[in-house]
DNA sequence: CCCACTTGTTGGCGACACCAACGATCGACT
DNA sequence: AGTCGATCGTTGGTGTCGCCAACAAGTGGG
């Protein structure tokens, strides 16, 4: 636990910063969905099925920037756990309908607030016009990095 | 290619946001270090040993914040292309000290320069005053997650 | 009717972070 | 001197994440 505590001082160039930075955000993002026993690509499908409505897998996977073969697992844990249903689309019976239920809404709901969470502990340190400066630039460089 | 074009645009939530220029990030610096052949782990080794100096594995994984078994497989590598080398302690037979070769600084310099490049590409929308602010930022962050 | 394509699925890979356990060694204490 | 606890290097395993290859089933266009 306190073996992170002194990564390489000197070399503290911008990109190793923000990875390192990365790495924090991932770990604690990771550590409040385990407790909701979730998954960020649980999330994922979950959000974007609220976003976009039902979908089948790959409209799934493009929409929410998941592979095919990942959407599967995922589907297969939310649907054993009542967060999703799937039914064959009799129009193109290739197709899987992905269909978030109530009890999906609110578990997405809950993860919703185990993100806001997270970003509290990791922006604790920045005051709340810093924090929306950094999420100002952090979204300019998702959406150029489209 | 074009599947992690659109991720859900509603849930923009910092955390989220984060965790995706995170993943930005991670990918750009990862395919640069690829391209020298190299990993992470050997980076934050080599920068280890360029600042600290001579080590044992253990010392070695602390400071770098690395496991100290990932440290074995990596120091195998990097000795194996005589970045590194490895020599028993002879004040403590349990240590194997390892040394940077200058084989293995002109390395790291390579791979500084590498990160530079991902660095580049990574803020590229961002102005050189708000780069700047950007990785004040991250820093305070960084260094609140000790 | 055939061909190209998509879809779901299986299985695999590599990177990263982590953990458990082991033999060897060391240090301290008795 | 001898025992005990801690540390070191090492092996091997776990889980998440992102990705890729291949396949059968199904679709749609020519």
């Amino acid at each position: 636990m306190e073996s992170r505590g002194a990564p390489a001082r000197l070399r503290r160039t911008p990109s190793w910063l923000i990875n390192e930075v990365a790495v924090h955000a991932t770990r604690l993002v990771s550590e409040g969905f385990a407790s909701a026993e979730s998954r960020r690509y649980h999330y994922k499908l979950l959000a974007t099925l609220d976003e976009f409505g039902p979908a089948s897998q790959a409209d799934l996977g493009r929409r929410g920037g998941v592979d095919r073969s990942d959407v599967v697992a995922a589907v297969n844990e939310l649907a054993e756990r009542g967060f999703v249903e799937r039914a064959v689309d009799p129009a193109d019976r290739r197709r899987n309908i992905v269909t978030i239920t109530a009890a999906g809404a609110e578990h997405l709901r809950h993860l919703d607030e185990v993100l806001a969470v997270a970003q509290d502990a990791l922006l604790a340190p920045l005051s709340a016009a810093e924090r929306q400066e950094l999420v100002r630039m952090l979204s300019r460089l998702a959406e150029h990095h489209s």
